[in-house]
DNA sequence: TTGAAAGCGGTACCAG
DNA sequence: CTGGTACCGCTTTCAA
């Protein structure tokens, strides 16, 4: 309600100068300061966004678009990288806001609106596909964004973090194999998720280097998705002794499916994910998984993303980070 | 970038015409109109957010600001709130956007920011306490806001939706008292969470109304919680042969309890949650729980709040809604 | 059917 | 140190 000229004309005193005195500039006495921060206090008074916005030409706000497909994502993750960015946006004066939608046309539409409406001034990207068509629309503006995650095949340079996720199965692999495993198996998530490429090489990689001989089932990366890849590995007597899974959420159907079969977690089937979901710590038994330290991911890409909207270039802002891993309860050595 | 003054100048027209053809205004004739549009969509003009807002006062967005305490709230289904009320704002030209806020003094600040600065034009409150101090101060505005869940002790009317968790928890207390259950516990989350009361308040009205005796343990809402609150019931000879727990998150935490103390579930402990996350399904056993449907309340919820935007009266707009009761296998008879 | 012009509420340049 | 004033880009009244 109360406008900044209402404010002026009660104090007695000029738009400019109480603009000024709120903006903390320092041409202003220090007693006009005093005067006018107190009545704006008593006042309540708020600037007006949107006119704030148009003249500055900035939202101050910056936007991650979740893709929603049902049921198919990690959501707390976000939830959790929202809470580590939002305080170094805050810090620099950005709200930090989430808009879901769902994948494909309708997607890309929410990103023109965003960018050429000027309604955000910065965005985060999750979810990367091998080729990205959001990443590519973006990296034709140069409009400031960050990605948490990589792409494969994009031509062109732009700030992200990832997780080494093909060392990071590779090395869980190798892990299996001191165990004793032999028969390993590969659930992964769908080809068309970026992750998914680089997990599936690292544990190609670390079976080959072994000469043993991959096994790759691709399914959805829910848990409907992993008890069925379960089911389709489990029956026969080879049946491997380990499975790694490319999500944590796999890998919990994939223990169910185990159970299923009469068989156990770890002692017949070793398991692995990835995630560290919440859920993991508590289920029977606690899942063997890696993750992506998330804290330290967002609080690198909130940097990056503030340092892209002051104009800084792209160049260097690509880092890939060693997953962390998790030992539980869900592996094992193999019978004999 | 193609303001409307130079989608104008590029057109030999002037911006009222251009922003009425663009508009649909019926006093354009036919030919400017498709000049107009045609050239609109050629140049990729998007009308500036700001500018608009400015002037219409209006900010097309709705938010919803979710409490984030670390780990203790249920994530996943405030994103399927936010799916499910995605369609009818986009449908009415609102954006639905998220922003995370830690509990307390800065969530209130959140709030102010986002009314006084007028940032958005409808604000969707979740996890109410008792007496809610963002409620209060929205109930002092009359600025539109849509609440999930309720409060107990508030002064004021407003629109919201919640589950009938005082009937949902008394038919699940008898549901375990007509499979022959007698030491019925009853693991509450805080006092501090609304929703925590009603629950109780239906679990002991079920007890007394059999003529048990209740027991209450109260604790923090998540796995942690519910495995600590298992320790303490569990260990005498005559512990509880049935858990009702405030969320799933709880039980998850009361069955790893239960395994922890060498019983099983349901043959020695019952056990029965509130949410019915992904993650109950999958569980071992799956888990035995009961929710409030979402797409509905968010369908619901959407409705009232641009109701409340078009300026109509909250009465009325109060329900309470019965929950859906899933029986899985967490649940059985108890031993004799 | 079209155009000129007045703002929406701030910010920032310029002058005093 | 303070005030006048020209915008930011769009919508909308009023006049032609």
């Amino acid at each position: 309600m109360s406008s900044l000229r209402t404010l002026a004309e009660s104090l007695g005193l000029s738009v400019t100068t109480v603009s000024r005195a709120l903006d903390g500039y320092p041409d202003v006495s220090r007693k006009t300061r005093e005067r006018v921060t107190a009545a704006a206090e008593a006042a309540g008074y708020r600037p007006n966004a949107a006119a704030r916005r148009l003249r500055r030409g900035s939202a101050e706000i910056v936007t991650l678009v979740l893709p929603t497909a049902q049921g198919r994502f990690n959501e707390p993750l976000y939830i959790e990288l929202m809470r580590a960015m939002g305080e170094p946006f805050a810090k620099a004066g950005y709200d930090l806001t989430l808009m879901a939608s769902p994948p494909g046309e309708d997607e890309l539409r929410t990103y023109r609106r965003l960018v050429e409406g000027r309604r955000t001034d910065g965005l985060i990207v999750v979810r990367t596909r091998p080729q990205d068509p959001r990443i590519e629309y973006l990296l034709g503006t140069d409009f400031p964004f960050v990605v948490m995650g990589r792409t494969s095949a994009q031509p062109g340079i732009f700030p992200f973090v990832d997780g080494d996720g093909e060392q990071g199965f590779a090395d869980a692999t190798a892990h299996l194999i001191g165990l004793g495993h032999k028969r390993i198996a590969h659930v992964a998530s769908p080809a068309n998720l970026n992750y998914a490429l680089f997990r599936r090489a690292g544990y190609e990689r670390a079976m080959t280097a072994a000469g043993l001989t991959p096994r790759v089932v691709e399914t959805e990366p829910d848990e409907d998705g992993g008890f069925e890849a379960g089911r389709f590995l489990l029956p026969t007597a080879d049946h491997p002794t380990a499975v790694l899974c490319g999500t944590d959420r796999i890998a919990m159907g994939v223990m169910r499916a185990v159970r299923a079969a009469g068989l156990n977690v770890p002692h017949d089937v070793s398991v692995i994910g990835h995630d560290n979901l919440p859920a993991s710590t508590y289920s029977d038994p606690p899942l063997t998984t890696m993750e992506l330290p998330i804290t330290e991911t967002g609080a690198r890409l909130a940097e990056m993303l503030l340092a892209r909207i002051e104009g800084a270039s792209p160049e260097g802002m690509q880092e890939v980070r060693p997953l962390r891993f998790i030992q539980r309860g869900s592996t094992a050595p193999p019978k004999l």
